[in-house]
DNA sequence: CGGTCTCTTGAGCAGAGTCAATGAACGTGG
DNA sequence: CCACGTTCATTGACTCTGCTCAAGAGACCG
C-alpha cells in the first residue's frame, strides 16, 4: 500500500503542469481527504441525474463520458485518459448531467468535494490549474462537435486517431508511433457518430492504405502526416502548452479604450 | 450614455444568479476596467488562433462561436445569448481554439483580462459563479454533441428549439410560448450538423404538423410538449437552477472511507 | 471445449446531401 | 414610391454516404 503522498502525487504533478504550484499549495493538496479505490472495467463512476458524491482523479486505467438518447443509442462525448480530472463538473454543479463509466480497470482517486472547492477557491494557484484543465476539456467538446457535426466518416476516425496520438503522448502513455487504445470498434462508433460496421470498415481503409496498423488493443500510426491530412487534424484545440501560453504573451492589459 | 455602473449592472446580475455576491465583490467588479462597444452583425469577435485580447461579456445581441473544416464547411458550436460571457476561455487558455462571431447587432462589454483572472482567483464568491458559468456551458457542448452525434434530423432540430426556447426563457428574452430566433436557416443547419435544404424540410415538417409556427425571425412553439417529445429533450443539461442546486443537497462532504 | 464478445464482410436500403431553379422579403437609391 | 439587387426560403429530382440486417470467423475465458 502506497503511502497517501505517493497516491495524490500524480495529482499534485498534474497541476503543476498547468500552472506554479509552491510547497504550501502542495500541502494543502496532500491534506486533502480522499480514498483511492480499484475499478472494474464498465462500471458506473457517475449517472446521470445523480447528485454528486465526489470529484475523481483517474489515477490509471481509461474511462469515458457518455449520453444515452430515448432511442437508446449512447454517444460518448469524451474518453478520459489516466492524470484527468474525471469530475470537476460536480464541484459546483448539482446534478450530473451525463454517464462516466470506466473503460478499462481503473484507479480512482475520490476527493470530498467540499475540501476541494474550497482549495479551487482559495488557493490561486490551484484554482487557476483546474481553470485551465476545464477549459481545455470544454475546448475538446467542441472539436467533437465540429467533428460529429461536419466531418465524413473517413475523416472523424482519423481525426479522433490523431487526438489520442498526442493525448496520450504528453500524457508519456505513448507516442505518435504507437499507442494502447482500449476502445471495441463499438465503442469508437459511439464515440464518433457512426454504426460499428462502418467504423470497421473505415480502419480497414486506413490500415489497406498503410496510413495505421492496428494491433490487439492499439493502434500503430505509420504514416502520421498523412494520417493528420486525412483526419484534418490541427492540435490546436488540445491546449497542450496551456501552462507556458499564458506568460508568454505577458497577458496584454491594457485596453485601448 | 449610462454610467459604468449601470453598463455593468447586467454582469453583477448574471453572477449574482449563480453565487450569493456580496457588496465587496459588487464594488470590484463595478472597478474592473472595461469597454463597451456597440457591434455590427457578423462582426468576428474573436478568432481561431488569435492570442486572447480580453474577456467579454454579451450585454445586448446574440452571437455564435464557430469553427471551419479544411473543407470549408461551419459547425456552429454554440450559440450565445444576451446576458452570457462570451470569452471565458481566454481567461486562462493563450490561444483562441474558435471563431466567435455576431448574429446581429450587439453591446459587448470587454473586460482587461488581468483584472477579471484577479477576480476570479481572489474572491471566491465571483470565482464560484464563473466556475458554474463556464461549466454550464460544457455541459451544452456535451449535449450537442449527442445532438449532432445520434440524433435524426428531425430529433436534432426539434431539440436546438427547445433548447433556446427554455434558455430564452431564463434569461427573460422570452417564454416557451414564443421568442427570438435571429438565425438564418443555413446558421442552423451549421448549429445542428445538416445542411440548409434539409433544415427547410424538417422547419416545414415541424410547422405542417402543428409543433411550431415560423414567424419572420421567431419562434411560435404550439405544442411544446409534442415538440419536447419530438426532440427526446430533457432540460437537465442547462443546469438552470445551478445556484440553488449545490445548497439542496447540502454539499455531502463525509467519504465514507 | 463451449460460450460470449468482438471483428469482418456482403447485400440492399434510406436519410440526408447535391444541384438547381424559383419565389419572397427587404433595403437602397433614384 | 418603385425598380433593382441581394439575401434568404422553398421545392423538386436525383445521388450517395453511411445504416440495417445478417451471417460467419476469430479471440478470449472460465
Amino acid at each position: 500500500m502506497p503511502s497517501k503522498e505517493a497516491m495524490l502525487a500524480p495529482m499534485v504533478r498534474k497541476l503543476a503542469l498547468r500552472s506554479a504550484i509552491d510547497e504550501d499549495d502542495k500541502a494543502a493538496i496532500l491534506a486533502l481527504p480522499f480514498v483511492r479505490r480499484a475499478v472494474d472495467p464498465s462500471t458506473y463512476l457517475v449517472r446521470e441525474g445523480e447528485p454528486p458524491t465526489r470529484c475523481s482523479f483517474l489515477a490509471a486505467g481509461y474511462a469515458y463520458r457518455q449520453k444515452l438518447t430515448s432511442e437508446g443509442a449512447r454517444q460518448i462525448v469524451s474518453i478520459q485518459i489516466p492524470g484527468d480530472f474525471i469530475d470537476l463538473q460536480n464541484l459546483f454543479l448539482g446534478v450530473s448531467d451525463h454517464n462516466l463509466q470506466t473503460l478499462t480497470r481503473a484507479s480512482v482517486v475520490d476527493i470530498a468535494v467540499p475540501a476541494l472547492r474550497e482549495l479551487v477557491l482559495s488557493r490561486p494557484a490551484i484554482g487557476r490549474a483546474m481553470w485551465i484543465d476545464a477549459l481545455v476539456d470544454a475546448s475538446i467538446f467542441r472539436e467533437w462537435i465540429v467533428n460529429v457535426g461536419r466531418r465524413d466518416a473517413r475523416t472523424r476516425i482519423a481525426h479522433i486517431l490523431c487526438e489520442f496520438a498526442l493525448r496520450l503522448k504528453a500524457a508519456e502513455l505513448g507516442d505518435s508511433e504507437r499507442y494502447e487504445l482500449p476502445m471495441t470498434q463499438e465503442q469508437l462508433a459511439d464515440a464518433v457518430g457512426l454504426t460499428p460496421v462502418h467504423v470497421n470498415r473505415v480502419l480497414k481503409a486506413l490500415s489497406d492504405e498503410g496510413l495505421i496498423q492496428r494491433e490487439k488493443r492499439s493502434i500503430r500510426v505509420r504514416d502520421w502526416d498523412k494520417l493528420r491530412s486525412v483526419g484534418d487534424f490541427s492540435e490546436r484545440y488540445l491546449h497542450l502548452h496551456a501552462d507556458e501560453a499564458r506568460e508568454e504573451f505577458g497577458f496584454p492589459g491594457t485596453l485601448t479604450a
